[in-house]
DNA sequence: TCTGGGGTCCTAGGACCC
DNA sequence: TCTGGGGTCCTAGGACCC
């Protein structure tokens, strides 16, 4: 079976397009962000320097690291652009990211040549028509696939031979594979296991006890490049959720009210924007050492009202609260919203679930709360996400990552 | 070296139903 | 009345990915 699965990603994205924007900073060391790394340049890893990792942490690394501040539009632009470019081979795309699609060339080889010569040819207009570098691998799996196009990386093509397919992955660190992070990582080098080869070779009953039934029996089967994924071209989101770190706060209503009534704005009216109410709220509250703690409710109505949203995230906050009473400062605040529904269209959808009077259907305030949420969504539709919002000019100041990047990351709904 | 924000999936225990 | 077993839903936590 000849190998027909692509896996393209952008190489070093954000970094790449700066240094598409600004000619002076190409070939240089450069982060994007600033109190966080967003993402590095290729001259910035060779340092050690990270996305995710702390600004600080960075220019210790790197003293002549250059920070920018971030051209959003232009990553959602470009990405969008690439993913077009492989649209015109097939229709068969599963897009992972901004950055990042499966393609599944088998049914257009007749028309366009040999999916090496398909994956050339993405690569080629790619580096011409948008200016940027992507790195492609080819194989018979979805697994494999991702793992050749990193290991093409950066700005290369791997091309994965079915018959040396088996000798290919068993050399490589088990850490390429998809699903193993740093736990797994080191649970398997606690019984000797390096390499996918050896992962091979070891008993599957041994891995499932090593990691639980589903993640054992998936590694076993992943390492004899067993996967049985198709790619899926309509994946939809089932949770929607906002988060804010806050640097070290006091765990007192003044500070986690505001908060959560942004967060919840920021998830509802996503859900609205789709029509997706959803049944299960969860907030997550992250104390000054780091550690979390979830609490979550089931609702028997789906909601997508945001006052309702922001009041049971702060009953499910003052719960956790109430439970932790030696925990005096907050680092998180988070608001989840799964269980998503479908719902035709936008119905009159009011506070269920709450035993207060005040909050039943067909009451005052509950109607009152429904035109607001519709007026701020109108004002919105026209003049934009900023023009109206609840507290969103307050926190700015606290807001470490632009809501433009947030949204970047934003799956389908 | 304590560091962002958007998600997905798995596990384990308990409740509840048949 | 006691007992068993399976399925499903809910909750909390954890690992992982981009």
């Amino acid at each position: 079976m000849e190998p027909t699965i692509l896996h393209a990603d952008l190489d070093a994205f954000y970094a790449s397009v700066e240094q598409l924007l600004d000619p002076s900073l190409r070939g240089k060391p450069i982060a994007v962000g600033g109190g966080v790394v967003l993402a590095a340049s290729y001259e910035a890893r060779v340092f050690g320097v990270r996305g995710g990792m702390p600004g600080r942490r960075a220019r210790e690394l790197c003293p002549q690291l250059i920070f920018v501040g971030g051209n959003f539009g232009e990553y959602q632009r470009l990405g969008d652009a690439a993913i077009k470019v492989l649209d015109d081979f097939t229709p068969l795309v599963e897009r992972i990211s901004i950055d990042e699609a499966f393609a599944d060339v088998a049914g257009c080889t007749h028309l366009f040549g040999s999916p090496a010569e398909i994956a050339a040819t993405v690569r080629r207009r790619v580096r011409a028509e948008l200016g940027l570098p992507i790195s492609i691998g080819v194989a018979r799996t979805k697994h494999l696939a991702k793992i050749a196009s990193q290991v093409a990386k950066p700005d290369g093509l791997v091309v994965v031979d079915p018959a040396t397919e088996l000798a290919f992955l068993h050399d490589l660190p088990v850490g390429l594979m998809w699903g193993v992070g740093p736990a797994t990582k080191a649970r398997l080098a606690e019984i000797g296991i390096e390499t996918i080869g050896q992962l091979a070779k070891t008993h599957s009953g041994a891995l499932r006890r090593l990691l639980g039934p589903a993640a054992g029996e998936k590694l076993a089967s992943l390492a004899w490049n067993r996967d049985p994924r198709k790619l899926e071209t309509h994946r939809r989101a089932h949770s929607a959720g906002a988060q804010s770190a806050l640097g070290k706060r006091p765990a007192e209503a003044h500070v986690f009210g505001p908060v959560l009534l942004h967060l919840a704005d920021r998830v509802a009216s996503r859900l609205r924007a789709k029509s997706r109410p959803g049944r299960t709220v969860t907030v997550r509250v992250r104390f000054a050492d780091l550690h979390a703690v979830t609490r979550s409710v089931t609702l028997d109505q789906p909601i997508s009202a945001t006052a309702m949203l922001a009041e049971i995230a702060e009953e499910l906050v003052r719960g956790v609260l109430a439970a932790n009473p030696r925990e005096k400062t907050i680092s998180l605040l988070a608001i989840s919203v799964s269980q998503l529904e479908e719902s035709a269209e936008l119905q009159l959808e009011l506070p269920l679930g709450l035993d207060d009077e005040k909050q039943r259907p067909g009451s005052k305030k509950g109607l009152a709360r429904f035109g607001a949420d519709r007026a701020i969504d109108k004002i919105r539709q026209r003049f934009g996400r900023e023009a109206v919002g609840y507290g969103a000019v307050a926190l700015e100041a606290r807001r470490s990552v632009p809501d433009a990047f947030r949204e970047l990351a934003e799956k389908e709904l």
